[in-house]
DNA sequence: TTATTTTTCCATCAAAAGATGGAATCAATG
DNA sequence: CATTGATTCCATCTTTTGATGGAAAAATAA
């Protein structure tokens, strides 16, 4: 209830939970830079000067993006991680490929603004922190010997995970019409590829490791 | 010999050339709408008209810079093709993925230029044809029955593979930091971790219908 | 209803960014 | 050297974009 955001949160038939909700569409497809404070209101029928009296300039309403779209990936894979936890590694892991996929491909601006966020520089120097999932990922696959800490190997191998999926839900535009499906068959086949890829390596890992 | 672009390839020390060289780093890291004409000139030292002189307008630009890394892709992984024709699919694999990492690493720009085209719009529709590579990785990682036609999931396994790489080095100013290594350590790790998630899944498969 | 607060829009500004004409400079050629 | 052509810069323009003050309108409270 505090922050300006959360009140936002609460509220979606509020003005501002509007703006931010078109905001969040916007800055994932056409980036910080490639959208203006123009789009926005003129998406959401209002003045510029609305947006502005809103959420403050255009640095803060993206900042307000970024926080909320985390906040929604971190509550999302706390509820995937419920659901998987005490499977073993394979199903754990369709099971969350799955939810993860058809989640990101519900709200994409997710994945895009999360890949913009890690790929792209903007000029004014906008460094937020963002709220990291990496180490959460890796206990929940077990890629961790203890629980305190997680070694770059593990960290950089849920990146691979990660990304895999968002990059298929972000580029769909692209590469829809490479493989030339309609996009109830190119989220199915995304899905099988990425379980057949990104599984595998992992289970026959934790075999061997389980035989020695 | 014919085109404005490859005038400035075959010489590098045109000014050019170092416009367009210059332009490939910044439309890299701060993409299309985040890089400024007046950016560019300014590294290059000379007046954007001088820019303007050259490549005509900043879509001009930015298409030549497109256009240019691709040319250079499609020539690496031609080399790359050549490199490990024959040889069996794990090393194939491997080879392969320890040659394009290392090429990317030292051309990140090739990466985030790649990247930044499949998941961002530009307000300005401008949209040129990319030449396109999976077909031909396709057929190299031999995921093709007959030589004609390439599958959708065929095409998809090779998105995967190629962007996994792409991901790592273009993520590199926000990865390393999380996992808290030198360049040389990161880009290491990023290369034994690429190699085994993204090839277990192909050998086994590739096992299990030799058999059959 | 009236007063007060909140929200919205209109008019407008200033800075940033893309673009260009034309003068000045430099390089090559006869 | 003088002439021609290519290159570069300066000054300037226009459009876009972020931002704001203050009036109008709408909502809320008294």
């Amino acid at each position: 209830m505090a922050t300006p955001l959360e009140k936002a949160r609460k509220d979606p038939e509020s003005m501002k939970a509007r703006i931010l909700h078109i905001a969040r569409r916007f800055f994932g497809e056409y980036g910080y830079h490639g959208t203006t404070t123009r789009m926005i209101a003129k998406e959401a029928g209002i003045d510029i000067s609305t947006l502005h009296y809103h959420w403050g300039d255009k640095k803060d309403l993206y900042e307000a993006v970024i926080v909320d779209i985390n906040k929604d990936l971190g509550q999302k894979l706390m509820a995937v991680e419920k659901r998987i936890h005490g499977l073993p590694l394979d199903q754990r892991m369709a099971i969350a490929i799955d939810a993860m996929t058809d989640y990101l491909f519900k709200f994409p601006e997710v994945s895009n603004l999360v890949l913009f966020h890690y790929f792209n520089k903007t000029r004014d120097a906008l460094d937020l922190r963002v709220p990291e999932f990496t180490a959460d990922i890796a206990r929940s696959m077990g890629l961790t010997r203890d629980r305190k800490t997680t070694s770059p190997r593990a960290k950089i191998e849920v990146l691979a995970v990660m990304n895999a999926i968002h990059n298929f839900i972000s580029g769909e535009k692209f590469f829809r019409p490479i493989v030339n499906l309609n996009r109830k068959d190119y989220i199915s086949i995304v899905k099988e590829t990425l379980k057949f890829v990104l599984i595998g390596s992992f289970v026959e890992r934790e075999k061997k490791q389980k035989s020695s």
